[in-house]
DNA sequence: CACGATTGAGACTAGTCTGTCTCTTTGCTA
DNA sequence: TAGCAAAGAGACAGACTAGTCTCAATCGTG
């Protein structure tokens, strides 16, 4: 997406885009922090909530809201991906911003995870968010029922954890 | 990777490349056809028949042919999901060669899914290749144990088809 | 050796990229 | 309404892009 593009879709002149941002960079970093705002927090973290129940529901949850996520004809994937994928440059600061923002996703997992009663919430939170991935890249790849796939190795994973012999004593045994 | 680069590292002039591939996307092509005759066939098929075993850890084996590729230094991630990503034209030659080599590697899964026994090959075959895909993408972030994570999920999977209610009968039970 | 095909080196075209500059127009506020 | 800050429009610079063209050097084979 090269500014041209950017002026004309958003029907703003070109110099008051640069007034704004001093770079194409900076607007990328722009658009990566909007993005964890209305993606993140406003619609996942926002959906997961709102369909309520257990910590673990609620993880299994997020991968009912990717399925229609999955199925929007406007599909266009994880922008914190695709942008991580395009620069090669591990210390490019806007790869790095993705890497960040990334993190906040399993910063919400770690969470869950951690009300849930799992033994080890980070390395759960990154197990899920695998499975995460993994959808969206196979949803990139034409496959419509890949949330369903993946809800159902989290149901699994969630499963050997409470059932397992790392399992935390729970209220409802 | 404009092409002056690819000129400059092959060490070959413009008008040589250009005689031998008609533009960069035949270049593009003719490239992700030897990624699959190097990296999907000779490298991943190959490491994983070496290691031997059941058909079960043979797909196992997979993640740890994974581990060694994520700590090498060198990694610069799945060709496939790169390019995939990249581009967002759903009808471009180049994109559409990707997913077709992508699912050369669903069918190497498939194959052994069917020789592990499992109910439903193809959907195995797909929840395998997610977890794959994911853990690459969490190996680009800076997971080095993303394949070890990947690895105890499948574990967990495997499980359930060989011990669950759709359970086919096995030699061995 | 000699000839014909291939390659190397680099200038060159035409287009796109980010970012800047100028100048006019709009809009808010006192 | 006067004045000032912000926005619009578009030309422009400089670097980069894919791809072409020319001509000399090099190569394998008869």
């Amino acid at each position: 997406m090269g500014v041209d593009k950017v002026i004309a879709r958003s029907g703003v002149a070109k110099m008051t885009l640069y007034r704004h941002y001093q770079s194409k960079d900076k607007l990328a970093l722009a658009f990566l922090r909007r993005r964890e705002e209305l993606w993140t927090r406003a619609w996942l973290q926002e959906e997961v909530e709102r369909r309520g129940g257990t910590p673990g529901e609620r993880l299994l949850a997020i991968f009912d809201v990717f399925d229609k996520w999955f199925r929007r004809a406007d599909f266009e994937g994880c922008s914190f991906i695709n942008v991580l994928l395009e620069i090669d440059d591990r210390s490019d600061p806007v790869r790095v911003a993705t890497v960040r923002h990334l993190k906040t996703i399993r910063d919400f997992l770690r969470q869950l995870a951690g009300e849930a009663g799992v033994s080890d919430p980070d390395a759960f939170a990154r197990q899920w968010h695998i499975l995460m991935k993994g959808s969206i890249v196979a949803a990139g790849e034409g496959d419509r029922e890949a949330a369903r796939r993946a809800k159902a190795m989290g149901a699994l994973l969630l499963a050997s954890e409470s059932g397992g012999k790392h399992r935390r004593p729970r209220e409802n045994p």
